[in-house]
DNA sequence: AAGCCGGGGAT
DNA sequence: ATCCCAGGCTT
C-alpha cells in the first residue's frame, strides 16, 4: 500500500480520509488517483469543487469530500501549506476525528497517540475480554486508555500500524484465524470461546425504503439536472428531477405523467420510456428508483433545475445509483 | 446519546 | 440478508 511508510503529512491525511470506513482494496484506486490530480495541498485547494466531487464519485460518504476541501483550502491559504503537527491542531481540523487524528500525528510525526479503529476495538475486546459495547460512550473511553496505556511510546507509527494489521489479517470479524494466532494462549476471549461474541455493539440500524422516480427530461438536446441539497444523502451531487415516494407508484405511462404534472408547470411533454426498478442499498435505507425519460416541448421557470448539455453532465459528480443508470442508458442514445 | 452519511465485499 | 470496513458530524 503506497501509504505504508509515508511521511508527507498531506498524502498520510489523505488518505485516512479516503480510508474511512472503507476498505483497503477500494480506497486504493482514489487515492492513486488523487495523488496524480493533486500531489501537493496547494493543487488540490486551488481545485474547483465539481472537479474534486467528479473524482470522489462512487466512494460514498460524501461529506468526507466536502471537508476535504475545506480542510485543503484552510492548511495552503491560512497555514501557507504547512500541515499542522500537533494532535490538537490536526483533530481540529474538519473531517478529522480521534482516530485521524492519532493516525496522522503517529505516522507522519512518530507522536505517542493510539489509534483506535475497527481493528483495535476487535482485537482489545477479544484479547481482553471486554464485552462493553464500543458505539458506546463508555465503551470508547474504556478502549481507548487501553490502546493508549498499551502503546509503544518508543515506536508509535510501527505499533499502531501493527495492531491494525493485526485486527485486518488474523483477528478478522467472521472467521478469525485463532488455531494460528501468535496470541492465542494470553487471549482471554479465545480461552472462554467466546471470541465469536466480541466486539459487543449495542445499536441496530433500522433501514426505511424510498422510492425515487427521476425524470430524465431532454429540452433541445439538453437535460435538466439538480444539485442535491443538504439533510439527505448524496449532498452536492447531481441527479435528474426527482420525484420521491414513501411507497411504490404504479409503472405505468399515464401514472408517470401525472406524477410529473404534479412536479413541473408544464403538460408540454411527452413519455419516450420508463426503465426497470434499480434497487442501491444504502447503510441506513433501500432505495428503489425508476428512471422516466421525456421530452419537453417549453422551457422550465423553477430556477432550482439547472439544463446542462450531455458533454457538460459528463463531468458532474453523480451517486452511482445514477451512474449505474448511464450504464444502461449512455447520453448519446436519449 | 442517538441518528445519519455510501458503496462494496465477505459470510 | 447481514455485517463490517484505517469514522465523523449533526442534532
Amino acid at each position: 500500500m503506497p501509504w505504508k511508510g509515508e511521511k508527507d503529512p498531506y498524502k498520510i491525511w489523505l488518505s485516512e480520509i479516503i480510508l474511512q470506513q472503507t476498505r483497503v482494496e477500494q480506497g486504493l484506486e482514489f487515492y492513486k488517483k488523487f495523488i496524480f490530480h493533486f500531489p501537493s495541498v496547494s493543487d488540490l485547494a486551488q481545485t474547483p469543487d465539481t472537479e474534486i466531487f467528479k473524482l470522489w464519485e462512487g466512494l460514498g460518504y460524501y461529506t468526507r469530500c466536502k471537508n476535504l476541501i475545506i480542510t485543503a483550502r484552510h492548511i495552503a491559504i491560512d497555514k501557507k501549506g504547512i500541515f499542522p503537527d500537533t494532535y490538537a491542531e490536526i483533530l481540529a481540523l474538519k473531517g478529522i476525528g480521534p482516530y485521524t487524528a492519532a493516525a496522522i500525528a503517529s505516522f507522519a510525526y512518530n507522536l505517542p497517540h493510539a489509534v483506535v479503529d475497527g481493528n483495535v476495538f476487535r482485537v482489545l475486546s477479544r484479547f481482553f475480554s471486554i464485552s462493553t459495547p464500543i458505539d458506546s460512550t463508555a465503551g470508547k473511553k474504556i478502549f481507548a486508555s487501553l490502546a493508549n496505556e498499551l502503546l509503544d511510546k518508543k515506536q508509535p507509527a510501527s505499533y499502531n500500524q501493527a495492531i491494525m494489521d493485526f485486527g485486518a489479517t488474523v483477528c478478522k470479524p467472521k472467521i478469525p484465524l485463532c488455531s494460528s494466532c501468535i496470541l492465542q494462549t494470553q487471549c482471554v476471549a479465545y480461552k472462554k470461546g467466546i471470541v465469536q461474541l466480541l466486539p459487543v455493539k449495542e445499536k441496530s440500524i433500522i433501514k426505511r425504503n424510498r422510492y425515487f422516480y427521476y425524470f430524465i427530461i431532454t429540452y433541445n438536446s439538453k437535460i435538466y439536472v439538480y444539485k442535491r441539497k443538504e439533510n439527505d444523502i448524496w449532498e452536492n451531487l447531481y441527479e435528474f428531477i426527482l420525484v420521491e415516494k414513501t411507497s411504490p407508484v404504479t409503472i405505468d405511462i399515464n401514472s408517470m405523467a401525472r406524477l410529473l404534472t404534479d412536479t413541473i408547470d408544464t403538460k408540454k411533454f411527452k413519455i419516450t420510456g420508463i426503465t426497470k426498478v434499480y434497487k442501491q442499498q444504502l447503510t441506513h435505507q433501500t432505495i428503489y428508483a425508476q428512471f422516466i425519460q421525456v421530452d419537453l416541448f417549453t422551457v422550465l421557470s423553477n430556477p432550482a433545475y439547472d439544463l446542462i448539455g450531455k458533454e457538460e453532465i459528463k463531468k458532474l459528480p453523480f451517486p452511482k445509483l445514477i451512474t449505474s443508470y448511464f450504464k444502461d442508458h449512455p447520453l448519446f442514445k436519449i
